[in-house]
DNA sequence: AGATTAGATGCAAATCATTTGCAAAAAGGG
DNA sequence: CCCTTTTTGCAAATGATTTGCATCTAATCT
């Protein structure tokens, strides 16, 4: 749980204050390893017991997400959810049953350069998803 | 004008029916050749004195959909594009100021092959979406 | 530590995209 | 032209997300 201290000192250097709410939601996300919505960190936080007013998680997620604290995957008319910015750059699979959500790596590195150089565009970023069957979904529907 | 005659050949053959509320959402589709949000649909049919019910509109992309007769792109908290399925599989390159989208080739093909064969998953689809700044963006903020 | 203040939260109400229920209207088949 | 089924108009509901404002609190200053 001390990985909470880093995220602490990278909000801090940000100027972002050092809140209990605020605290309480990094943790949530360090814990749960998945991208989460809004609504998804709440009922965790209430089941928790800690009491914070829904509008807080959606101004504070906005807020990391314009610190690049978290980014956020935007799925067809649902809730958005959250993921923390760590590790290596990935992508997403998808479950389209079940909505499981495991971490592709990226294959487009030299897709995003060559588009840099052959087209007008200064390229950014860029965001795929794969949507499939998961294992467990694929046998339940065999039957 | 006439590709429109394709598409309600392509409805009928699915038992939907051919209104023209329909005729005009396709038409307009079909026109604007980028992907545009049911609210960009409903002001361009109102505008040509076309009248009908965003709801309407709502609906019959949504019937479009279930049906693979257009593709919805999603973005961050904004509204919902739709795109028709026509041509070559490809995907979107998206400037962050103006929005204005280009379609982009797929690199994807081999690389969903390779996860469909190396994990559980069975595969069904892949989005990619890359963003950056147009050419024309570019210059204005360079000035 | 106590005062100060900019920024954060609680709370309720607003907003915005999208959906839905129902009666009236239109499409396609016979 | 009639009948059945689907679609549309319309208004109201829904659900996610945002906002205004008074209050509170974290960080700063003394």
């Amino acid at each position: 749980m001390d990985e909470l201290i880093l995220w602490k000192k990278r909000l801090k250097d940000k100027g972002i204050r050092w809140t209990k709410q605020r605290a309480a939601l990094l943790r949530v996300l360090l814990q749960v390893k998945r991208p989460l919505s809004a609504q998804e960190i709440f009922v965790e936080l209430e089941e928790e017991g800690i009491n914070l007013r829904l509008s807080t998680v959606y101004r504070n997620l906005n807020c990391f997400k314009a610190n690049g604290i978290v980014r956020n995957l935007n799925f067809d008319q649902q809730e958005n959810k959250f993921e923390l910015i760590k590790g290596e750059h990935h992508h997403h699979l998808i479950c389209v049953n079940c909505e499981e959500i495991k971490p592709l790596d990226c294959p487009l590195q030299e897709f995003e350069a060559e588009v840099d150089q052959k087209t007008d565009y200064a390229i950014l970023e860029h965001r795929m998803k794969m949507y499939g069957i998961c294992p467990n979904c694929q046998k339940k529907t065999g039957d």
